[in-house]
DNA sequence: CATTCTTATGTTAGCGCTATCATTTGTCAA
DNA sequence: TTGACAAATGATAGCGCTAACATAAGAATG
């Protein structure tokens, strides 16, 4: 391994000189520094150096490292702790040189994972189903580090998808297809932000556009049953000609319309909205959420506060990028 | 921060003491010794002390942290690197005080993630679509380090779900149930090892029962136009009366029962196998797949590499732990 | 050219831990 | 009791890096 003395022995100077080229942010101001540290960062180049950061780490007491804490019951979900999310993070945590490592809370123990309390990470990034079940784990929120809450709306230091926007923009683009009947399906009552939220904005662009909204929920406890209990709606004389869906229940609503006889989408247009797992395979006219990016905006968030640790930041609710037309919505002629 | 010379001064021993105390594994073979050290134990459990680990790194050469590298192709998918998997790795590495960090492959470059370059990690763990493409990837795998593949089937250095056993008991389970007409609906040309080793399994079955095994491809390319391909067959007077279905097809299928006015699952019953996002939401008869252990198992092969690295490890391939019984499935009276 | 000011470099020490070797302590046999 | 051997401890050094200070080398000024 190439250390910073081999460098320095390379390069006659001292090693103290090539830590500073390297690594401090410092511009050179005399022309002659400029190019004699250009010849080190060459140099370092061409040995291969890379920056041992055990050592650094405890030279400086800062170890360049952030976790991400899951609650296990949103890591035994496939949606959560999804690797866009991770994708995301280690993105931008990267371009900081900050490493990731990943942990499981178990909600309602007390312990924390004993590999990231020893690995005394610089901040922390945590997807939970509540803040407040969080409270259990005092091993956690007492760790005194920077925090950022993952796909979790608040005031500060969260990072969450824009939820309102992106099921008013579902909303208008089935009003834009000349829809007037739309209903929203899927539960709007989970105690996750995403279900009021999507839910007022559905609401809102209903209203905006002079028409009642109508939200049908589909809780029955299978797949087959909710479909049946769905179906009914759409034999309707005024049934809805559009439905907005929620994450998975669009299948659901494929299979009601089917039992009714209906096409889709000649007959009924689904536009679907929410974390959905094979929606471009199955050519799915969705909003797509910027889940990649709700990652990326995470860690920006924990950059900022890592920089300055005491002040709030504020939250970022993350716009959709992309709407995805798919095969599933058609005009009214 | 308590350090080893802290306890050691508490103790009126050296901190070399302590440090042999708290990680050798050597035992005390004299008494009193036992004694002694058991005492510096509680006094270190006290104290709250917590090794630092970048101390340990950089005096052991070792850095107790493995990598997890996904294909970006896969790191797309919300299947791929999945949180189950990761929380069955991390859950197996933690036990050995080994960090996992992340990192996304693009397989079409040349680069490797700067992060984990410098990280020198001591191992790690590779989720990619095919071995061959990581060709590219001279950075990482000449990293010259313990490398496992996860859910990949080779020969040796891989774990992987046991997709031939998934699939056969599957379909002996529709056997079972009396049926006899039991078709593989799903796409098993996959480059992927889960394809062909799926459709292996139910052949088998389907054979050693003295049955015609019929594979239904369902590879259009949304996911109405996959149901009304499938629709027709189940209008068949000798249609089937039990579905293998494979990852999300089911949905699929579901879709087609209703368009040939079957039920789920008096006149057709549906069993699933693959890695299912909403499967235990559904209510879906299925094989549910050990993901979680794959994890763990791929984590077991990687502590093993460490410790002895030019030895190859036999791969393993993950039995099923659950079937998960739903409502999707009936027996035929 | 001397003086001051700025900028860059070098020196030293230490972060917390463990490898290594030297030393002490205990145990058992003679 | 003594010597021989094993078991446990202690002292030292060093891993690679950077903080902090001391020094040297440029630039600017008169």
């Amino acid at each position: 391994m190439v250390t910073l003395k081999d460098i320095a022995e390379a390069a006659g100077v001292s090693s103290m000189t090539v830590s500073r080229v390297l690594n401090s942010k410092t511009e050179y101001s005399r022309p002659s520094f400029a190019v004699r540290a250009q010849k080190i960062r060459k140099l370092a180049d061409a040995m291969g150096y890379q920056p041992n950061v055990a050592a650094r780490a405890i030279s400086t007491g800062k170890f360049a490292s952030a976790g991400l804490f899951v609650a296990k019951k949103r890591a035994e979900g496939v949606n959560a702790g999804s690797s866009v999310f991770v994708r995301g993070l280690v993105s931008r945590l990267d371009e900081q040189s900050i490493a990731l490592s990943y942990a499981v809370v178990e909600v309602d123990q007390d312990s924390s994972p004993t590999l990231l309390r020893e690995r005394r990470l610089d901040g922390m990034i945590l997807e939970a189903e509540q803040t407040l079940s969080l409270g259990n784990h005092k091993a956690i929120l007492g760790a005194n580090m920077p925090v950022v809450l993952l796909n979790h709306r608040a005031e500060f230091d969260a990072a969450y998808p824009d939820e309102v926007l992106a099921a008013g923009a579902a909303t208008r683009l089935a009003l834009e297809g000349g829809h007037r009947r739309i209903a929203l399906l899927g539960n709007t009552d989970s105690d996750h932000f995403s279900g009021p939220d999507r839910r007022a904005g559905y609401e809102k662009a209903m209203l905006d556009a002079g028409l009642k909204p109508e939200v049908i929920h589909a809780d029955a406890n299978n797949a087959w049953a909710r479909a049946e209990a769905i179906a009914p709606l759409l034999r309707r004389a005024d049934r809805p000609t559009a439905l907005i869906v929620i994450e998975g229940v669009w299948q659901n609503a494929m299979v009601a319309a089917a039992m009714a006889g209906l096409r889709v989408p000649e007959d009924l247009s689904l536009v679907a909205i929410g974390q959905l797992a094979n929606a471009h395979d199955a050519q799915l006219t969705h909003v797509r959420m910027p889940t990649y990016w709700v990652g990326r905006a995470a860690a920006d968030l924990l950059v900022a506060k890592m920089i300055s640790p005491h002040e709030p930041q504020p939250a970022v609710a993350v716009p959709y990028r992309h709407v995805d037309r798919g095969v599933t919505f058609k005009p009214i002629p």
